[in-house]
DNA sequence: CTGAAAGCGCTAACAT
DNA sequence: ATGTTAGCGCTTTCAG
């Protein structure tokens, strides 16, 4: 029924490894005349090498695992930029022949176990904790963590120049002339990435000569819900602040909508920069002034090095920061003399 | 170094034969004593099935591809809905022991590629046309088409019930009084989803006595940018136009933005409804009404088809439609008398 | 209830 | 430049 090396093999009058060489490229080793050959056959016949076979056979699979936290109950909910990344990750691994095992972990063991399980050629780990990352014991094969920032040495580090971001949201500011500003973003234990863009956006602020505790700060979850909160009792809770860095997009959209409720104007009243350059950030009005993220670099460098790695081996190598950029809209402006 | 069947079938003094079935849930036909020893030797070994060597053997793969159509140069950028989708299957088919492989598609001969290749036990096809699966002509394996309304008995439909959902934006409408009004969505030949959702909403209208005429359409791309644009032109182009049914929730957010821009009030001046519920139709203000499609049980319904088909092999059977929901927020109200 | 034999389709490591 | 020999780790089939 299905087509295999040797009915081709057969087929052509040569043996089952040259036909293995043909179709894996080996040319080198195969003549010009047996490769059309064996080519022009295998077209006919229709042949679709069997790939679970081959992985047996050279214990490698041409699998990328998609490793993604996940709860028990919750689907692997990941967030739009995720997806962005993986699906890019997918397009470049399939022009070079791999492909990508989406993957759910409930347990962090089950890393492993996928690797070991599958023979993953490579891992890219998405979502997960510097924490997490820290516990990794896996060897042998490559493991990209996408926006980490854990040192562990078995992993490699791909994510956005979060520092950078926070230090541009507040140079901004600062050159507004705000003088009290407050930074809005998730708990975080350690310099991840909230802590990165919070200690960018400090020191930016610290550089231009403001005080310490003209420093606010707000511990808000990344929602829309969380940042309407936060807006609707911004003035309250913190009259002096004129300027807000949200690390989130959606965060900074949900202040916004708070703000606007309670009667609050951006940016006559209050200044607002965001993080990510989501599509709707575009949409708002006004449009948020963000920080955006280089999507489709972070894509191919993590692409990139996956490939290298599992190609030509390389060993282990440096974590990389892509670039970001201000993308000025509407949000930010100077605050009024009376603030 | 890996530790085998056989390591375990040497270690516990049995067969590998009996370790295989041990491991594989057959314990009819074994005694309670081995699978006891078996089960807490392969434990303590730490045993990982090879995956590739299951499949190879069985020629069944426990693998389920997550099929997606994708240009030879865009990544395959699917939809957050398409996302949530592919997520909740994961968690699903995990739970079963199976796997989802992500898998852009160049060419329509890539999927039977893929099934073969990979002895994939199913596959779940994901934001293909309509024509593209008619042209499906893969048989003996599980094809679950989301969104499609494709008669090719091959596949198996699971999606919204477009059709009612239609039909109940435009009852709304008419019961708010509307008598002129407007469908905005994509273009398209055959009773897709965006057919079904307008006969659906033109039905609901004719049987509530409004003529024919009295029914507009507009094609334009389901994005925000489509929608401003139409919302800025509304007025000039449809001046007699109260109430609009926009296909998908981003268009209808894009109508709004565009209407606010010409001055035009919602719901004042024009009443909106949109379907698909997005997190961000409950956030712009005043909050989208729109027409919610019953996200888990879809995905439910679309990995139990699946699971069964596989693993009770149940013939092709007959498509699902999932219920809709209307959500009412602030963008419908009563015409004006003036309109 | 348990086991022995055979082979899934392919590739690595030597031959030739 | 091509062929041979051995498996990869597991399951199927058929015998006990």
């Amino acid at each position: 029924m299905t087509v295999k090396l040797s009915d081709i093999a057969e087929a052509a009058g040569v043996s089952v490894m040259t036909v293995s060489n043909v179709m894996n490229g080996k040319r080198a080793r195969v003549s010009q005349q047996t490769i059309a050959r064996v080519q022009e056959i295998a077209d006919r016949l229709g042949y679709v090498p069997n790939i679970p076979a081959r992985s047996l056979a050279a214990s490698r699979s041409h699998i990328v695992g998609a490793l993604v936290p996940v709860g028990e109950n919750n689907s692997l909910l990941v967030s739009p930029h995720t997806v962005a990344v993986i699906g890019g990750i997918e397009q470049h691994l399939r022009h070079h022949g791999y492909h990508v095992l989406l993957r759910g972990i409930e347990h962090e063991g089950e890393i492993g176990q996928a690797i070991r399980g599958w023979s993953l050629d490579g891992a890219i780990l998405v979502e997960f904790t510097d924490a997490e990352i820290d516990r990794i014991r896996i060897d042998g094969v490559p493991l990209v963590a996408l926006d980490s920032y854990s040192a562990n040495p078995r992993t490699i580090g791909v994510r956005t120049d979060d520092h950078r971001g926070g230090w541009i949201a507040g140079a901004l500011l600062m050159d507004a002339g705000h003088r009290h500003v407050l930074f809005a973003g998730p708990p975080y234990e350690g310099m991840g990435v909230v802590g990165q863009r919070f200690e960018g956006f400090r020191s930016a602020c610290l550089a231009a000569g403001i005080p310490h505790d003209a420093i606010g700060s707000e511990r808000v979850l990344t929602t829309f819900e969380d940042g309407r909160e936060l807006g609707r009792r911004l003035r309250r809770d913190h009259p002096e602040v004129t300027g807000v860095f949200a690390t989130a997009d959606v965060l900074a959209i949900g202040i916004m909508a708070g703000l606007a409720e309670s009667g609050v104007r951006v940016p006559d009243d209050v200044s607002i920069v965001g993080f990510d350059d989501l599509d709707i950030s575009a949409y708002t009005s006004p449009g948020l002034t963000t920080i955006a993220q280089d999507m489709p670099a972070k894509v191919a460098e993590a692409a990139r090095i996956i490939l290298d790695e599992i190609e030509k081996g390389e060993g282990p190598r440096a974590p990389v920061s892509l670039g970001v950029r201000l993308v000025e809209r509407g949000t930010v402006g100077s605050p009024r003399a009376s603030a």
